[in-house]
DNA sequence: AACCAGGAGACAT
DNA sequence: ATGTCTCATGGT
């Protein structure tokens, strides 16, 4: 396994060309993002991201400043917007009374995670996104898609716990020299893998990773050019 | 008209 | 430790 992960990034990287994620301009901009985009689709984040920006509430100061009823209006858009207005208002709480991002910076990535991991609102993949795309932290996000695309490829069961997972990919990638731009790169390809191929050929004949693929579960040989 | 989307927390077992 | 339920909008 360890070496036919960056085989695998190689093609997908040869197949849809860099990505250039995030997509968000500032690190704040970037951890919101992760947070509404929790089992959600990015366009439907974007909305609420424009209802933020319009109404200049893209800081932690103003989101905390805000009515929770107003908070969540503008998060309609991007779905679970109750939930996701006290998950947002729990991250900047946490943000302002660590000092700012300025200073969560400095912190190194071990305590960086875990400090993340103890705000509502922030599980793993959340905290690995924001780590990874806000933070520039060499850390390898797991999502469903991950899970979906190397279960078919035969090299994971797809059950496996987040951590198990992490740790796979990121000693299968440990020698790679940026990991950082790795890191990125790969999920985001992954991702885009996930979305792009099955939408426009349903009956491709690569590694399909859409749950109503007719390629289903089997476990494909990735042959071609996509893995 | 179901099904799904760049999950996480609460709660029961 | 491991399952199940809930949260909710917008696109296909």
């Amino acid at each position: 396994m360890p070496r036919s992960l960056y085989r695998i990034y190689r093609r997908l990287y040869a197949c849809h060309g860099p990505q250039h994620w995030w997509p968000g301009d500032t690190r704040f901009e970037i951890m919101v993002g992760a947070v509404l985009t929790q089992n959600a689709a990015w366009t439907n984040v974007e909305r609420a991201i424009a209802n933020l920006r319009t109404r200049g509430a893209l800081t932690p100061e103003a989101i905390v400043a805000a009515h929770p009823r107003r908070l969540a209006a503008w998060l309609r858009p991007s779905g679970y917007f109750n939930v996701k207005a006290r998950r947002l208002r729990a991250l900047c709480r946490w943000i302002i009374d660590e000092g700012g991002l300025r200073r969560l910076a400095r912190r190194d990535t071990e305590t960086l995670r875990r400090d993340l991991l103890a705000v509502h609102g922030i599980g793993p993949e959340t905290a690995d996104d924001i780590l990874l795309y806000a933070f520039d932290r060499p850390v390898f996000v797991i999502d469903a898609y991950t899970r979906r695309l190397f279960r078919r490829l035969g090299l994971i069961d797809g059950n496996e716990d987040y951590e198990t997972l992490r740790a796979l990919f990121e000693r299968g990638l440990a020698r790679c020299r940026d990991k950082v731009a790795l890191f990125n790169e790969y999920h985001a390809l992954i991702v885009r893998h996930a979305k792009e191929i099955c939408r426009v050929r349903p009956r491709c004949g690569h590694c399909c990773l859409a749950r109503s693929c007719p390629v289903g579960d089997q476990r494909t040989e990735d042959r071609g050019q996509c893995a």
